[in-house]
DNA sequence: TTGCATCTTGAATGCCATACAAGATAATTC
DNA sequence: GAATTATCTTGTATGGCATTCAAGATGCAA
């Protein structure tokens, strides 16, 4: 049974190598970043990183769940404030891992553990969408079609270099159009 | 002056690597693709592509571009219909690519090809939406928008995978909310 | 102390995009 | 029509990549 003592140091190794793997990845881009050379950067040899992951691609998995959860603690703070401002906050939290998110959806098609992955996202960021705008009255099916419908202009957002005024324009048209009855 | 012979070769020959890289990248995937298989393909040694381009992004834009001016030749029949009817065609002509739209955003962050090629579409793309909406008396700025939209729209239904009635539904609530004022 | 699970490494494999130099083929010039 | 040149194709090679397998090191349990 107490074998806690190693499980402990896995997961700090683990997140040693996450966080290393996340930096060079978010600067220098996924494909352009080698095994070997996240290793180097942890002065290990790259099978070091076969032994906690069992490709690349996991690693990647594990590195999305990293930032991920980072960006879900600083959420309950924003969770009283407008869509607007929520969607801002979403974007403005994206926007750190820009590249990942293109990443993602450039290996949506070759890599099925990617796949998963990005299907569970969405799934859960739907639904808590779709949450948020029930408790504001609107109905179930039209709450769906407004959280893709800010989830794709997220992604296009992040996707597409744009300046503060295009963001501010269309997030402006769509808290006017996402809410029509209440004026 | 007469080197014409020449000249058509090339092109015909340009024609045959591009479709069947074009075929090749679109059911296997970039990535998936090497240059070695589609020289295979053809019957050729792989150096005998690089007589032609460059490099592997400069034959993704090749391809990119045929592709292109081919669901281009299909547009004037389209121009007279409704701006839904117009973004339902261009979501049915890009499914074909579906994984190319992927691959492309995917590698605006390592190559400055294939930035350089994404960011000349989008504009022509935006100036031409633009220019019809200015034409149904809408203002340009307000056009400007919309285009955008519209297109984040489209991008998005292409990245994920989704049902024919998700699809109807976001078209029908951008056509309802695109348009305020007539009503 | 012996055995076992955990972690790390050395050395190798096969694939990849790509480079360079040398061959083949056809067009142009003399 | 022979020699030269531009066009196209190939042979051969390089360095990097993700990944694998077998062997070493290290610490825990009996």
């Amino acid at each position: 049974m107490a074998k806690n003592k190693r499980d402990i140091d896995l997961d700090v190794k683990k997140k040693a190598l996450e966080e290393t793997a996340a930096r060079l990845f978010m600067t220098c881009g996924y494909e352009a970043t080698s095994m070997s050379r996240i290793a180097q950067e942890l002065g290990v040899t790259p099978n070091t990183l076969y032994w906690y992951y069992a490709s690349k691609d996991e690693l990647l998995v594990g590195v999305l769940n990293r930032l991920l959860s980072d960006s879900l603690k600083q959420l309950p703070p924003i969770m009283g404030s407008s869509p607007k401002e929520q969607i801002s906050w979403a974007l403005q939290e994206f926007e750190q891992s820009r590249a990942l998110v293109n990443t993602v959806h450039g290996k949506l098609s070759q890599s099925a553990l990617i796949r998963d992955w990005h299907e569970r996202f969405h799934r859960a960021l739907e639904s808590a969408v779709v949450h948020t705008l029930k408790a504001k009255g609107i109905s179930t099916e039209q709450a769906r079609i407004l959280a893709t419908v800010a989830t794709f202009l997220v992604e296009g957002l992040l996707a597409h270099p744009h300046t503060e005024k295009q963001r501010d324009d269309i997030l402006e048209w769509f808290g006017q159009n996402a809410l029509p009855d209440p004026a």
